[in-house]
RNA sequence: GGACCCGUAGCUCAGCUGGAUAGAGCGUUGCCCUCCGAAGGCAAAGGUCGCGCGUUCGAAUCGCGCCGGGUCCGCCA
């Protein structure tokens, strides 16, 4: 593959005469030297900070520098004009044929245009994980539109990728899903289940509807058969039932999402094998583990504090503030004990890069997670913390109530705005800053409408190409000069560098702002020909403008597809 | 009491890992369109980047201390 990020092209020129001007400058001085798109025109197409970087290594002086890098820059081929400006800045102004020589580049790689070169390592993305209890509500969308972008981001940059669901079905919690769905058991036989209810120590704790189904069908294949046995006779078979319907009702709540996982990893199967023992060994062998008593919280002590002996992960040893226990006093393992095996699980399975995605109530967690990581395979695990999404309708927050009904569930939301705004919107922020939904928005057909405006744009390109002459990747370009169509060349080329800066910064929601920006200069050129007919793409007297606009056009749809690709919404042909 | 996240225009938010005059949408104001490429278009006003020190050629960005909002804090997962 040919390099496709031009500002790569260039830098690589620039360390180059850097080189020769500054011999023997330190790898870590030479990695700092950026080449960036410039915010305003005037300064060219790109700029770099070398000279900054490098005057003080150098022993000399920045401007100084600049000039001399400029002076030697200016005779390169593809650079029409060096500047030194400001502090120091070395700015490029690339000649109209290089910036031309793109469009050809994106028609030839199509959708494939920004992909980045295959890169080493393994990396697994898990998201969402919700417990397998019910169907998900809007507070796992978030880190299921984030996560699922996110490890598409990473595979558009070049990565190998894994997407994967950890099923926490080892625990209380899905004990308690199949009391619950055993009460339904005993509704759908016409048995009075008041008498159990009282045995269940913290009572029905999953009343949903949901699970009447279940109770049904387990009643169905099974009559009578555990209507007086005791709670061992029946356990596990309904907690497996339950969990396999749940599951199957996650799954179809991700499908309409979009979002769809590669490995769906289970607890219960986990601790089955002895993974938790197994994955703590390697801890063991470390001396990494023992038995201690935990200092009480500073400040406000719990009421029902004792001091008490725990097994103990020197997690503090790793960058955490306490260390952390790994069994309970009854001796059975806690929740860490069994995530450490998971992780150590995921690690064996040969991933050198874990990434997980969490709520933002589990930001307490992150640290002792990432202590074990490093203790387990001295790899690094990044955790994305997803915070709270509040869902508003017209300036007001729409309460979400399970007795009103209202904006409970996932599946509400979806059918409500459609799968392509929900994702559109997740990403439209920061994962770590809150952020406030709102529906009527997310239906207007407006600029206000990030995915109706990123949407309407392809749907304009796609209604152009289906009137013009066929795309011909050799067409004559030099006719594409007016400011927007120059603007829309310069935003595209842009596009392989950021995929690039977005994965090293797991931020994907600078897709969904650069998709905005891009729609936005396409809109621009299309409303500008509005004003000037000689703008239009189509020109019937003029076959070879049109050739050439309508290769920019399709450069265009391309890496709108591209990027509506990595967010998982859909380039629609047009708007209805 | 402590940990983590956030604080940028009236509102919702970006700001490319320390760069040049801090941006977008909404809202506001003014003009244009109503013979169609208008589910509009152009333009303007609007900021002590929570506050204060510090690091440096240079800070919204990094460090420390406050203030405010959120999440969480040993046998829940």
């Amino acid at each position: 593959m040919s390099e496709e990020n031009l500002f790569a092209v260039l830098r690589g020129i620039l360390l180059d005469e850097l080189a020769t001007l500054c011999p023997g400058l330190a790898p870590e001085i030479l990695a700092r030297v950026e080449v960036t798109p410039t915010k305003d025109p005037a300064h060219g197409d790109m700029a770099s900070n070398a000279a900054m970087v490098a005057a003080k290594p150098a022993g000399r002086n920045p401007r100084e520098l600049a000039a001399s890098l400029v002076e030697r820059l200016g005779a390169q081929p593809g650079i029409a004009k060096a500047e030194a400006a400001g502090p120091g800045f070395v700015n490029l102004t690339l000649s109209p044929a290089l910036l031309l020589a793109q469009l050809p580049v994106i028609l030839g790689a199509g959708e494939a245009y920004g992909q980045g070169k295959a890169r080493d390592g393994k990396v697994n993305v898990e998201y969402v994980s919700a417990n397998p209890t019910g169907p998900l509500h809007v507070g796992h969308c978030r880190g299921a539109v984030v996560g699922d972008a996110l490890a598409n981001l990473l595979a558009k940059a070049g990565y190998e990728v894994t997407k994967e669901y950890y099923i926490n079905d080892a625990g209380a919690q899905v004990i308690a899903l199949a009391r619950s769905v055993y009460v339904r058991y005993l509704e759908a036989l016409k048995l009075s289940p008041e008498a159990y209810i009282e045995t269940i120590p913290g009572g029905v704790q999953y009343g949903g509807a949901y699970l009447i189904p279940l109770g049904e069908e387990l009643a169905r294949s099974h009559g009578d058969r555990y209507a007086e046995t005791s709670e061992a006779e029946w356990l596990d078979l309904f907690r497996e039932f339950a969990v396999a319907q749940m599951m199957a009702l996650i799954r179809e709540d991700l499908a309409a999402l979009g979002v769809r996982h590669d490995v769906f990893s289970s607890e219960h199967a986990l601790v089955e094998a002895g993974g938790v023992a197994r994955g703590l060994q390697s801890l063991r062998d470390q001396g990494l583990i023992y038995h201690g008593v935990l200092e009480p919280p500073k400040g406000k002590i719990p009421d029902d504090w004792e001091p008490r002996e725990q097994e103990l992960f020197r997690a503090t040893r790793f960058g955490d503030d306490v260390d952390r226990p790994i069994a309970k006093s009854d001796g059975s393992y806690t929740y860490f004990a069994n995530d450490i095996a998971y992780h150590a699980d995921k690690v064996a399975r040969g991933f050198d890069t874990l990434i997980d995605v969490w709520g933002a109530d589990h930001g307490g967690y992150v640290k002792r997670m990432q202590a074990a990581v490093k203790a387990l395979s001295g790899g690094k695990l990044d955790v994305l913390l997803c915070q709270i999404v509040k869902v508003m309708k017209n300036g007001a927050p729409v309460r979400m109530s399970k007795r009103a009904g209202t904006f409970v569930e996932l599946r509400d939301l979806i059918d409500e705005v459609g799968p392509d705004a929900v994702r559109f919107l997740m990403l439209m922020r920061k994962s770590d800053a809150q952020m406030e939904f709102d529906l009527a928005a997310a239906l207007t057909q407006t600029r206000e409408n990030p995915v109706f405006y990123v949407q309407y744009a392809h749907a304009r390109c796609r209604s152009v190409l289906r009137a013009a002459p066929p795309v011909d990747v050799s067409a004559d370009l030099h006719s594409l000069a007016a400011p927007e169509e120059q603007a829309l060349i310069r935003r595209l080329i842009t596009w392989p560098r950021l995929v690039e800066q977005a994965a090293d910064a797991r931020e994907p929601h600078r897709i969904a702002f650069y998709l905005y920006e891009l729609a936005g200069d396409f809109h621009a050129l299309w409303n500008a020909g509005r004003d000037n007919a000689a703008l239009r793409f189509l020109q019937e007297d003029k076959p070879k403008e049109t050739v050439a606009r309508v290769a920019l056009v399709a450069a265009t749809a391309i890496v709108l597809r591209s990027g509506l690709a990595v967010l998982g919404v859909t380039p629609v042909e047009e708007m209805r």
